[in-house]
DNA sequence: CTCGTGACTCCCG
DNA sequence: TCGGGAGCCACGA
């Protein structure tokens, strides 16, 4: 493709592909929350629907999936869940990670 | 059609 | 600061 993440057309597609769309905008070092995805695709507080996507089409479709945190700029998952992994992937993207703050979203959080 | 299921989020106390 | 509770919504069974 000669653009690089670009210009897809969300109109027709369904809630599932849009967030599939947004995730894949992401550039590196950057992070976005579960909501803004889910704004992104068209449902504000379609929030937890951005996690099934990420369960069922993560892997498949190779989505940087650990640039997705909550909120709070934090880690949702779990130590022993996927938390050490996420949070090593970050690191290697150059995001920095503050013991008691977690993600500087000021800094890190991806900004259409 | 109804229900269960969340890597969420917001609001309170 | 932290925890509990309720709201919210797409989607498969």
């Amino acid at each position: 493709m000669t653009g690089d993440y670009a210009v897809m057309r969300l109109e027709g597609k369904s809630f599932h592909d849009r967030v599939i769309a947004a995730i894949r905008a992401v550039p590196r070092g950057k992070v976005a929350t579960y909501g803004q995805i889910a704004a992104f695709a068209g449902s504000p507080r379609a929030a937890r629907q951005v996690v099934r996507v990420l369960h069922s089409s993560s892997r498949k479709h190779k989505l940087p999936w650990h640039r997705i945190v909550n909120s709070r700029g934090r880690i949702s998952l779990k130590p022993g869940q996927g938390y050490e992994e996420q949070r090593a992937r970050l690191i290697s993207e150059g995001i920095e990670f503050s013991d008691d703050e977690g993600i500087d979203l000021a800094r890190f959080l991806w900004t259409a």
